[in-house]
DNA sequence: CGAAATGTTGACTATATTCAAGGCAAGTGG
DNA sequence: CCACTTGCCTTGAATATAGTCAACATTTCG
């Protein structure tokens, strides 16, 4: 698949680039993989790791201790960059699985330096994805460190929702794909299954959100943004692609 | 001060840079700024924020709640890039505030494209530097999701040391300063301030650690380091400095 | 010296975890 | 086609970790 033609590109939620970068990102470009739901993208303290885009499904990040206890970091959607923080490790990377089915694109083990090299704006949009991704971590930080399970649950719910609805034409008004378990759903929240589910059933009840058939329904908006104490009404902001 | 003389650079700690690459930071560096213990470097919310390198001291990331709830995301120290993500702001922002009395390189607005046009590889650093402060808030997240009190305050002690004997000659045999006080530490495992008190006191008894005059000391960093689970035995592997 | 910030401790409470049991839906093999 | 397994969801009861409240000690600092 060339990506001139790569239909996340036609997506207004991305910045458009110039012939020279994408003949660039072209170049770099080695294969195209194809995960299913559950599979392995990078396995935890792997190294050799290459750079990926992830070009459509969910898959999320996480860490584990040596005991079993997982936390997940943060999820991730099409458009973005998996495998940054591997070339950097110092400490413990973290490994990545799919939550769906995914296609990843797959760039050759240089590609970081040489989109810094051959085109300093693709390095300052690494840089620009990279930093995005930590805010993400840092929300869900807050979330983890002091928000109640209720909270918690409704800020995961809005940032996901609003996330997954901008690679959508209708904007959300039908629901978003939603592939993640209760189990994902408190491994990322710091919560147990149980209580997760207890929290689930109560903001389901009292008429804030439904989920069926792997979609998301966001039925209250305001008191679900009311509870998350998020901010950020708007749509977000267009993003790089590479 | 000049950058070709810069203090830090000298420590074995930081990687060497070419002549051109300094060049281009001391060119892109507009002053100097010192701010007392306790002072804001960043609000939280503002914008226009420049780039800042942290020469000296100690600061915090941070987010709070509407309701006052607080968040300390990470801890700063020497050499630390400071207001990446302001740039790429979409969601909120964090403040960064000084935890002791602390110098700042300020650099001129646009420095960070400007390092990524001039001089890739110090785009190149950019990147690496915000993967590296993503992966200690990965580290954080873990601790307040997964860790019990004891094992986040093992973690962080450790973390913290590590860091600071870093920037040491003695390699932290002394102990390393520590200008944090119970309410921070608080504040960045997700803990309230009481259970904080007892638990660290409850590992001062065991013999793990102590904290005099503004100094941590480990005591039994074998111990400590089982309690947390965190990898890494050997020293931090070199680092850019901007 | 007095005020404010920080640290310490005990008693009580609450939020969330653990344990246990069962339900439902989808997939598998006889 | 049906029994059986497996994964995911649901619920109640008992328990535990951590939070809140309150009081006081200690240190720092103007």
């Amino acid at each position: 698949m060339g990506c001139f033609t790569c239909p996340l590109r036609a997506l207004p939620l991305f910045l458009t680039h110039s012939a020279d970068e994408l003949s660039l990102i072209q170049s770099l470009k080695r294969r195209e993989l194809r995960v299913e739901a559950g599979e392995a993208v990078i396995h935890e303290g792997q190294d050799g790791v290459p750079l990926f885009t992830l070009l459509s499904g969910w898959a999320y990040r996480y860490k584990t201790l040596s005991d079993g206890r997982r936390q997940i970091l943060n999820f991730l959607q099409a458009g973005d960059l998996v495998g940054v923080q591997q070339k950097m490790s110092d400490a413990a990377a973290h490994g990545v699985t799919a939550l769906s089915a995914c296609v990843l694109c797959v760039f050759e083990r240089d590609a970081l330096w040489e989109l810094h090299r051959q085109q300093p704006a693709m390095g300052f949009n690494v840089t620009w994805l990279t930093a995005h991704e930590e805010s993400m971590v840092d929300e869900n930080l807050l979330s983890a460190g002091r928000r109640s399970a209720a909270e918690r649950i409704a800020t995961l719910l809005i940032l996901l929702f609003k996330r997954a609805a901008a690679l959508q034409t209708d904007g959300g008004a039908a629901g978003v794909p939603f592939p993640l378990t209760q189990q994902h759903i408190a491994d990322a929240l710091g919560l147990s299954l149980v209580h997760t589910n207890k929290t689930l059933r109560l903001l389901e009840k009292r008429g804030l959100h439904a989920i069926r058939d792997g979609r998301l329904y966001l039925r209250d908006v305001r008191t679900l943004a009311r509870m998350a104490d998020v901010y950020g009404d708007g749509h977000p902001p267009q993003r790089p692609l590479i």
